[in-house]
DNA sequence: CTCTGTGCAAAACTTTTGCATAGCC
DNA sequence: GGCTATGCAAAAGTTTTGCACAGAG
C-alpha cells in the first residue's frame, strides 16, 4: 500500500479519537487538515485498511457504520441514551469461541459482540433528575 | 395493531424460515402468496413488530439488515463461507450482563452478539476437498 | 515513467416516508 | 364510517464505483 497524506490523517482521526466515529465523523476531523478530501476516499481507505486487519468495522442498528481502530478482540457498548460507543476489555470472548467450537462446531473468525443499554455518565445523570 | 394478511403472511415466512432473512428475501418469500404486497409494507411490519419486540433486527456488516422472529436473547453464527446465518443457544449472555455492570458500570438493555466463521458443514466440506 | 490513490460526481443499494386508497373493526 | 394498513413511488441516507488526474516510488 502506497503513502498518501489522506491515509495518514485518516489514521491519526482514528487513533485520535476513540469514539469509534463513523465514516462521516472521520469525514468531518480529516476535512480540517485535508479540506479538500472526498467522502469517497474516506470509505476506500476504511475498507482497504478494515480488510487488512488494521481497524473493525462495526456494524450498528442505528444509521452508520462505526470504524474502530483498535486490533485486539472487544466488545462494545452503544449507550441508547448519549449515543456513545465505549469499549469493554474483556477476556470472556476466548472463553466464547471455545464454547461455540464444543457445542455447534463452529469455527470463529471474528466477533461482534455490541451491548446497547445505558452508561455509567447517564445512569448518573438520570438518577440526579429524579432527586 | 389491526389484522392483515399482509403481516400475517410475513409472520409465517419468518416463522417458517430459519434461516434469519433480510428484508428483500422476506419480500420475496411473501410475493409469492401477496403477489402485489410492496417493499415498503414489508419494512413497516418488521419495524413495527421489531419496536413490540415480537422479532429482533440483526445488524450485519455484510449487505442487509436480517429478521429474527425468536425473542429469547440468543448468538448469531454467521458464516463467511456459505453465508448461513445459524442460533447459538446460549447462557453465557446473562453473565456477560453482570460482567459488565460490575467492571463498566454499564446496565445492558440488549445484546447483538455475531460471530462469523466457518460452520460445521463448511468445515466438513473443506476438509473433502483437501483429501 | 508507471501505477496506485485521489477528487468528483453519479450510481447502487437499503430503508424510510408521503399520499391516496383499500380493508379491518 | 372511522381509522389503520397498504401500494406505489419518490426521497433520504449510506456506501460504492467510474473516470480523469495527481502524486508516490
Amino acid at each position: 500500500m502506497k503513502y498518501s497524506k489522506q491515509r495518514e490523517s485518516i489514521l491519526r482521526a482514528l487513533a485520535e479519537k476513540l469514539d469509534h466515529p463513523t465514516a462521516e465523523m472521520v469525514y468531518q476531523a480529516v476535512k480540517l487538515e485535508q479540506p479538500n478530501i472526498s467522502l469517497g476516499t474516506i470509505y476506500r481507505n476504511l475498507n482497504q485498511l478494515a480488510e487488512q486487519g488494521m481497524l473493525r468495522r462495526i456494524s450498528t442498528p442505528v444509521s452508520g457504520d462505526r470504524f474502530d481502530i483498535r486490533t485486539a478482540p472487544h466488545a462494545h457498548l452503544l449507550c441508547t441514551c448519549c449515543g456513545r460507543m465505549l469499549d469493554l476489555e474483556e477476556d470472556l470472548l476466548d472463553a466464547i469461541d471455545q464454547k461455540v467450537l464444543d457445542t455447534a462446531g463452529f469455527q470463529v473468525q471474528d466477533h461482534q459482540l455490541l451491548l446497547s443499554g445505558t452508561c455509567s455518565c447517564c445512569m448518573a445523570q438520570s438518577r440526579r433528575d429524579v432527586s
